[in-house]
DNA sequence: ATGGTGGATTTTCCA
């Protein structure tokens, strides 16, 4: 299973963009963020077109989350079933095939010690708790997006700059850490222990031709899934060019 | 270095 994890920043206004990406790569599951529409205008007809079967789960303006697959989508649950009130449509999970597909948009935080910070630590617990009950760790299982968290210097382009900032905190690390602990293993290191690999890059300071980006999209896999990973690469052709998304696709062979 | 760009919906929020 050719499985990726993207951060579209608008699925509108990345359609065409993703219709390429579709027919290029041709994953048998993706997992979007940030589509930022209501589930009424997301674009499902030329999406089904491209051979895609969707289920979505969005706002207007901001977040969004949807999952697209080849096959047949089952058992889908949107948000995080924990009974915690939440107005922010940042996570939906499924079944595709063997596999259990937990898709996350995690919150940014704005800046380390913001309000929005500690949100981000809290609702971090959450999804590792919604990971544990969702993933039994005996069965291939993702829980993939955009984390929004470095796991490591490695995963910075310029450490000292971005030393204790906001996605590289310790306080953050240690939460997603919580999510390793449980059992789950980032696909990418199996192949690359060694550091310079991005997939998201800022728009405003012109990170992408700087070549200065931060490893922040992953694939966290169970260990069935680990086991089987073939290989997992970021598809930096999706970030070339005119339009493109300010992240990079991460795909995986299971 | 505290700006900058990009997207959605507006004259501002969020990333």
């Amino acid at each position: 299973m050719r499985i990726v994890t993207w951060n579209v920043n608008s699925v509108r206004a990345r359609l065409p963009r993703l219709l390429e990406f579709l027919e290029r790569v041709k994953p048998d599951v993706v997992c979007l963020q940030e589509t930022k529409c209501l589930d009424e205008v997301f674009p499902l007809e030329p999406i089904e077109d491209a051979g895609y079967s969707c289920a979505v789960h969005g706002q207007k303006t901001y977040n969004g989350v949807a999952i697209l697959a080849k096959g047949r989508i089952e058992d889908v649950v949107r948000g995080m079933d924990d009974g915690v009130e939440d107005h922010e449509a940042r996570v939906i999970s499924a079944q595709v095939g063997d596999t259990m597909i937990v898709n996350a948009y995690v919150v940014n935080g704005q800046a380390v010690g913001a309000d929005r910070y500690h949100y981000k630590l809290a609702w971090l617990l959450r999804l590792r708790d919604f990971a544990a009950r969702r993933c039994p760790l005996d069965e291939k299982g993702v829980v993939c997006g955009d984390f929004n968290v470095t796991f490591d210097d490695r995963d910075v382009y310029d450490p000292a700059l971005w030393h204790e900032k906001i996605l590289c905190s310790t306080p953050e690390r240690r939460a997603l850490g919580g999510l390793t602990g449980l059992g789950l293993k980032d696909a990418f290191r199996k192949f690359h222990e060694e550091g310079g690999h991005y997939t998201w890059w800022d728009f405003r300071t012109k990170g992408y031709q700087r070549k200065a980006g931060l490893r922040i999209d992953h694939l966290l896999l169970t260990p069935p899934a680990f086991d089987a990973l073939a290989s997992c690469t970021i598809d930096l052709a999706a970030r070339e060019g005119a339009g493109p998304s300010d992240h990079a696709p991460v795909v995986a062979e299971i």
